[in-house]
DNA sequence: TAGTGGTCTAGACCACCAC
DNA sequence: TGGTGGTCTAGACCACTAC
């Protein structure tokens, strides 16, 4: 067993260290989701550690959203929430304001590309995979995306089995490129529909839509997506939290 | 001395207890901003607490904003940080994502009134007070707001001297009526110009605008807020973070 | 009942800041 | 140099969970 606060830079006081080691553990699939991690008198015992300063790091987690306690059984790897907000791209709701359903999607393209230059400017990167998917609610499209990740931390995914690809795309970048997307940032703007655009979405030319450019991030902060997505701005309503 | 942890809920613990009777006296303003507060071995003795609780009950005001430690000087009360996004409403930015400046802000009604179903669904009352701006930036209109809020938590503000009122309304909130605006919901879709939002944002009836609904709650969690507020969709860019 | 996380104590030493 | 927050320890007791 290894009993070492490892690899991450030894100025860091135990706790951060401690937080980081586990992290990797969960990287690397030692406990799967739902599982417990062991008890905090045992992780003290193991990094020889007071039960105090295995709090203090399994508190890090927790407010990371990767662990979870559970008072009387024990710490749990979470699973990722990919149904929150941030996984959802952005709600569908209907006039009322309804949620409704995750749009299903149809793949439209997948390759190798040079990527545009605002992709460029957010993923630092010219040598990425570009995706591009209509997704439909009720067999109605929706929303046109085009998506766009680095080669470089997505090796294969330009062959990766369309059966594979579900409508939500996060949880495949963590489960087959172990890349979880932490944090996003996104723009709206409001344009008019080109031809292409117009003729995915069943819209005229020149029909108002609504533009989502949107650049992921993961848990270090690199940008790991970008993507840009157009919608009919009839029925759009973008819904978010603010704290 | 008052050294009783309060009127609070006894059968939450001691951390708990300290950290709304700390809240409390902030609201009350005993400690203005950037003044610091007792060190932590002083509230220990004060309180009767190990120093490690008073931390822990420190932490989550820390965590919640309201404080900010400076190692090697002590912990400070926060200045409410209403430059941040929250207190911005939204972003104008130019076609290059150039953050631009805090609109001006031109007062055209302000009365006591009944609140539109909307309002009333949010705040949960009739009685209301609705303020009707009209915002600019370089003389140029680009946003129409219709703000209401509570009468039971915002008495008075329909008399105050509008030379009281800045641009942005919640640090007003905080200094003339102690709310302290903590979290909203922004709903943003598009419509087109009626005649009187046409007028007023020198649009054309019928032109696209953006439309943006936000409630905003206390800290409490209690809705403090409504707004609906109207722009051209045109040079409409709206930013925010997910996490 | 045994084991877990939740709370709390009463110290210790360190890094940093202001005077 | 004295006081502050930052880290860490080695315990204690409690509430809760699973068996």
């Amino acid at each position: 067993m290894n009993t070492e606060l490892s690899t991450t830079d030894a100025r860091l006081p135990a706790y951060a260290r401690l937080r980081d080691t586990l992290a990797a553990r969960i990287a690397n699939g030692e406990w799967t989701a739902d599982q417990p991690i062991p008890s905090e008198a045992r992780l003290a015992q193991e990094y020889s550690l007071s039960v105090g300063t295995v709090r203090k790091g399994v508190d890090g987690l927790v407010s990371e959203g990767l662990l979870e306690r559970r008072q009387g059984s024990g710490t749990y790897v979470k699973a990722p929430s990919f149904d929150a907000t941030l996984f959802r791209f952005f709600q569908w709701r209907d006039v009322d304001g309804v949620q409704l359903s995750i749009p299903s999607s149809k793949l439209i393209l997948r390759s190798l590309n040079k990527a545009p230059s605002e992709a460029v400017a957010a993923l630092g990167t010219t040598d990425v995979i570009k995706t591009v998917r209509l997704r439909s609610l009720s067999d109605v499209p929706v929303l046109f995306e085009e998506i766009y990740v680095p080669v470089s931390k997505f090796s294969g995914f330009e062959v990766l089995p369309e059966a594979d690809m579900g409508p939500l795309l996060y949880p495949l970048y963590f489960e087959h490129f172990g890349v979880l997307v932490k944090r996003a940032t996104d723009e709206l703007s409001f344009d008019t529909a080109s031809e292409v655009a117009a003729s995915q979405l069943c819209l005229k030319i020149g029909d108002p839509i609504a533009v989502i450019r949107r650049t992921a991030f993961d848990i270090e902060g690199n940008p790991v997506e970008w993507r840009i997505a157009r919608g009919s701005a009839a029925q759009f309503r973008y819904r978010t939290e603010i704290t």
